[in-house]
DNA sequence: ATGGCGTTGGAACAACGA
């Protein structure tokens, strides 16, 4: 079984992108985030049409959550025990939008997450102490899972918007004083790992960067960050066969600024089976 | 030091991104 996450970056804009990569890459299941729409925006029959489901969450343009799939989902999961919601302008009343920043779905017995980090736009900034306390709540959400589950595979896949490592940047000196690459952040990654989670990607030796930014010639320098993971419980750590980051599909036409991360699990599904289901 | 680029809503520009 292949899985995989990509920040799509609007899945309306990629959708012929999205899907034609798909079946290329031969991919059970995708992950998206910044899929920048709502629920009934969402172009179901462009996936639909090549043989996928999918479970899609998103409130406005901004954010997005969403799986396709070719293999059956189950208990799908919007956001997690205490996620804190956010607004620039919190409103009279104190409680706080929750926005479409995490999915969660079972395929094959393997519980699996489309996460979308905040940002965290500035250090000091509001939504720097919103993004400190998602992690948080992530990271209680996935201890008491990993607690009342300790034996079933797991995986938080998304944009996490942290560089944990200093390699994770083109040029650190170019980051002094900016959000992805802080000690707080860094810390909220370390924690994700200290609870139970293996960076399952970067483990097997693969190396180079998610995101290179539009502007000013960044991929064509090598100027990315490595900031979209593919983190796994023990259990799901086992069944990694390969991993793989897609680093040509930020090239070409109208590209996502991420790229694909890929995994491959030692789990047998029909479609690894030329043959029919059905004789 | 700044902008570079891309997407969305909604019809010019603001919000957002990392």
């Amino acid at each position: 079984m292949r899985i995989a996450t990509w920040n799509v970056n609007s899945v309306r804009a990629r959708t012929g992108r999205i899907v034609d990569w798909l079946e290329r890459a031969d991919i059970d299941v995708l992950a998206m985030q910044e899929t920048k729409c709502k629920v009934d925006q969402f172009p179901v029959g462009a996936f639909e049409e090549a043989g996928y489901e999918v479970e899609v969450h998103g409130t406005n343009q901004w954010n997005g959550v969403a799986f396709a799939s070719r293999l059956p989902m189950s208990e799908p999961r919007v956001g997690f025990a205490n996620m804190p919601g956010y607004a620039n302008t919190p409103p009279e009343s104190g409680e706080l939008p929750l926005e479409a920043r995490a999915l969660g779905v079972t395929v094959e017995d393997v519980r699996l997450w489309s996460l979308y980090v905040p940002n965290g736009r500035e250090l000091g900034h509001p939504h720097y102490a919103y993004k400190l306390a998602w992690l948080r709540a992530l990271l209680d959400d996935t201890v008491a899972w990993l607690g009342e589950h300790p034996d079933e595979p797991l995986a938080l896949m998304g944009d996490f918007n942290i560089a944990p490592l200093d390699t994770d940047v083109w040029d650190m000196a170019a980051f002094d004083g900016l959000t992805h690459v802080s000690p707080p952040e860094r810390d909220a990654f370390q924690a994700l790992l200290d609870g139970g989670l293996v960076d399952v990607v970067r483990d097997r030796g693969e190396e180079g960067f998610t995101y290179w930014d539009y502007k000013a010639g960044r991929f064509q320098r090598n100027h990315g960050m490595r900031i979209d993971f593919i983190l796994g419980s023990a259990a799901f750590d086992e069944l990694v066969v390969d991993a793989s980051i897609e680093r040509d599909e930020r090239g070409g036409d109208a590209p996502s600024d991420h790229v694909p991360v890929v995994v491959e699990l030692d789990i047998e599904t029909s479609m690894d089976d030329d043959r029919p289901m059905i004789f």
